[in-house]
Order: C-alpha cells, then structure tokens, then sequence
DNA sequence: ATTTTACCCTCCAGTTACTGGAGAGGTTAT
DNA sequence: ATAACCTCTCCAGTAACTGGAGGGTAAAAT
C-alpha cells in the first residue's frame, strides 16, 4: 500500500501519516524502487488506532504509550486504564476550568446593555 | 519603569512582556541609554487589561481588538458585547465536545475490570 | 574602589501536532 | 508523448510563549 491508499483507508491526511512516520509513531514496512514509502496492514490498524486515540484527544506520547500496549500482548488492562484514567481526569479539570470561565464571561455579557453608549461592563471588569 | 517592575505590577512575566513589545501588543514608551525597555503607567494598566482578558481564554489578536476598544472612547458597549459573546460561544462549544469526550471516556474506563488481565474495552474499542 | 549580585539586552531554539507550498521526480492512462 | 496524478524532501509557519547562551549595565555591599 503506498502512502495515499492508507491515507484514505485510515481518514488521516497524508501529510498526517508521513508526520507519523517522521516521528517514528508508525513506520512504514518498507520502500519502493522509487523511494515510496509501503505500509501493510498492521500499519493501517494501528493508524486507525491513533485516529481515535488523538479524537479522544490524547497526545501523541500518550497514543505512543497506548500504541504500545495495543500492540503488547502482555499488557493488562490496568496498565491501559491507569492511563485513560489519568487523562480522564485532566479532561474533567478542563470542563470545570472551562465552566468557570464560561459562567463569568455569561455573567459580564448579560451584564452589558450592548447599545451605543460607550459604557461596558465587560470593559470595565477587564481594565 | 523597567521591565521587571512593570512584569511585577502587572503579575507577568519578563519574556512574556517582552514578547508583547516585539509583537507590537504593549510598546514601551521608550528605551534607557542602555537600551533598556521603560514603560509608563499607561502601558501598565494595558498589560493588566491583557492579564485579565487572557485568563478568560482570549487569544492574542482577540486581545488586540478589546485593547483597541478599551483605549478608544468612542467605542460602543455594542462592539464589546459582539466580541465577547462570539468568544463565549466558542467556550460553550468547547464545553459540548469536551462533555462528549468525557461522557465516552467515562464511560469505557467504567467498562475496564482495571485487573491484570490483558483483557481490555478500552483497547478493543479503539483498535 | 572593587566585587558581587541583580538586572537587562539580543538572538536562537524548542514546545504541539501538524499544514501548506516549492520544486523535483515517478506512474498511469490516453 | 503528453497530461494527469501520485510521491518525494525540505522549508516555513501556526499560538503564545519559554528556556538558555552570551554579554552588557546598575545598584548594593565590602
């Protein structure tokens, strides 16, 4: 498979899966005469996998981390959930960090008249 | 002021003053014979502003135009109102895709025994 | 007066995860 | 043969800084 097909096949843009194997995340098996780099289908499952992994909105080191205990027979799950757990945890900090802001911004919008008068609230708040 | 009381006063730090300057965000007044930044009150109360609209998540050339219209008195609360609440969108569309994201996350961690079977949902859904 | 300490400067590189483009070469179909 | 399409490498840019090297300046302590 050269670099297109597995692009498609993956739904990952090409310049995505010649950035993965720039950064070694997933190397292809080999290379044409003409220098095209040949993926298998080992490649294309773990490509799939990453594709998820990052909408899941883990990094590239953690889908590094999860790659390889994808592909290690040997892993346990507690290995696999302590990660996901951990980032678990991180995405809640970002929804209450997010709400915080959220709630004050709402509150400053709803604060302003927003007509013609130069006068605001948010204005106000922030200097 | 030099930059380090003005990076005290307006609780950032000295690169990210200094980042500001080379950006054209907050220009010092002026330079010392030594070719040291010096800043006014002016740029004081800028840099605070800047502080504070940042904390809220706005990005730099979101920063650029609340700076235009906290310095411009003949800017209307409209004008404000328009940017910050095309921001708190974007926050609250963030809060739906990072709810997502939690929901199915959770959700599969719950599913994982966590023990020391390789066995795992997490894996088997992303592979 | 000198030394130490603290401050300031510029420039370069690195961070994250790609993305766009230039310029060149290979492959396929008509 | 030529056009259309695919692939390659390398360079630069994105956002908003941050860290460090190497070197000059200012203020305080001795």
């Amino acid at each position: 498979m050269k670099i297109g097909e597995i692009a498609k096949k993956s739904d990952l843009p090409i310049k995505t899966v010649r950035y993965y194997a720039d950064i070694g995340l997933v190397t292809p098996s080999g290379r044409s005469d003409a220098g095209y780099r040949l993926y298998d289908l080992e490649a294309l499952k773990q490509l799939i996998f990453i594709r998820r992994a990052r909408s899941f909105d883990f990094s590239i080191d953690q889908c590094r981390e999860l790659l390889a205990l994808y592909t290690n027979h040997q892993r346990s799950a507690a290995d696999v959930k302590k990660l996901a757990s951990a980032h678990l945890e991180m995405i809640q900090k970002k929804q209450l960090e997010l709400q915080h802001l959220h709630d004050e911004l709402a509150h400053l919008v709803n604060a302003c008249h927003g007509d013609e008068r130069p006068n605001c609230p948010i204005i106000d708040f922030l200097g």
